[in-house]
DNA sequence: GCCTTATGCTCAC
DNA sequence: TGAGCCTAAGGCT
């Protein structure tokens, strides 16, 4: 269930687990088609914008993978875990499976450590990969790639297989975009093609932190705000990147007052919050059902300059 | 055990 | 706008 900064941190970890080695590819169950064009070749660059990965294995061959909602990679170290359930796909080092026969085979999942589903096997030591769940996993023309990268807005992680990314300061076209809609910069904060890699967390989380009416048009957002929502994005994505949590919340805005890691009741403002009260102004926390997705938002706090404007129908 | 929900997206109407 | 797809976890009985 990823947004963008759990995808360029998968890409983080693949990259310095596997580029540059020889990989074996296999579909156990038969649902990637063309992995035997991959099986036995380099890994040469891992490309992550938004919430798309690109497994790079040579001219026009891609493994393209989007995790969709309910995506998720396990990776560990050999020997290989029982293939059990509907596995889409597996990678895994060249030369590391000769271990297995030695091995005992270990339990699916027992590499994973503590709630914040972040491993404990250090990238460099990771010999395989296992995916489920994804909604795409293809094998991509260079062209196809190309027009992803075209159709996606800006990344504030930053784009294709650079580790630090190209981050505009300004980014131009998802501004320009929103200033000509009328559409609520919350629908617009989802869409892909404005701004590539937030989700509903970050969208809930930036709009609040922004102290922003959920259903402001997008074009009587001023420019100050969006500049400042992108901004604010960067890092708290960057963040997020570390292990597979999302923290929002300011340590003095916490009731309990402490930096660090927060506690997990305490790490965002308003997602998942409805009915509890807001951590600064005491008002319940809403949600609402707006275009398919859940939004949270507390209705004092995000008045911002369209307190009249009404936002869907509140539930709780 | 069953039901609901979930960090997403596409397609048909 | 709604249905459909994919899987896992948590809350309920």
């Amino acid at each position: 269930m990823p947004e963008g900064n759990e995808i360029h941190r998968w890409a983080e970890r693949h990259r310095s687990a596997f580029v540059g080695k020889k990989m074996h590819v296999e579909s156990p169950n038969g649902r990637t088609e063309d992995t035997e064009r991959l099986d036995g070749r380099v890994l040469e660059k891992v490309l992550a914008h938004g919430k798309h990965l690109g497994y790079v294995f040579g001219k026009d061959r891609i493994l393209h993978v989007h995790l969709g909602r309910y995506g998720d990679w396990t990776e560990g170290q050999m020997p290989l875990a029982e293939v059990k359930g509907v596995l889409r796909l597996r990678m895994w080092r060249a030369g590391a499976r000769a271990r297995v026969d030695q091995a005992e085979a270990t339990t699916r999942h027992g590499w994973y450590s503590s709630d914040d589903g972040s491993s404990t096997v250090a990238p460099e030591n990771v010999d395989w990969l296992e995916l489920r769940g994804a909604s795409d996993c293809s094998v991509w023309t260079d062209a196809q790639w190309e027009q992803l990268i075209e159709r996606l807005g800006p990344d504030p992680l930053g784009s294709t297989g650079e580790p630090a990314g190209d981050v505009p300061d300004d980014p131009g076209p998802a501004f320009e975009r929103i200033a000509k809609t009328k559409k609520p910069i919350c629908v617009l904060l989802m869409e892909q093609d404005v701004i590539a890699g937030i989700g509903n967390i970050y969208r809930a989380e930036l709009l609040y932190r922004e102290r922003l009416n959920p259903m402001t048009p997008g074009n009587e957002v001023p420019v100050a705000s969006l500049k400042r929502i992108w901004k604010d994005s960067i890092p708290l994505m960057k963040a997020g990147m570390v292990d597979r949590r999302i923290i929002t919340t300011r340590p003095k805005d916490r009731p309990t007052k402490k930096a660090g890691l927060p506690l997990k009741e305490e790490a965002h403002y308003v997602y998942r919050r409805h009915g509890k009260p807001c951590f600064v102004c005491g008002t319940k926390v809403l949600k609402t059902d707006i275009a398919g997705r859940t939004l949270y938002w507390c209705p004092v706090c995000q008045q911002g300059p369209h307190a009249d404007r009404e936002v869907g129908v509140a539930v709780q």
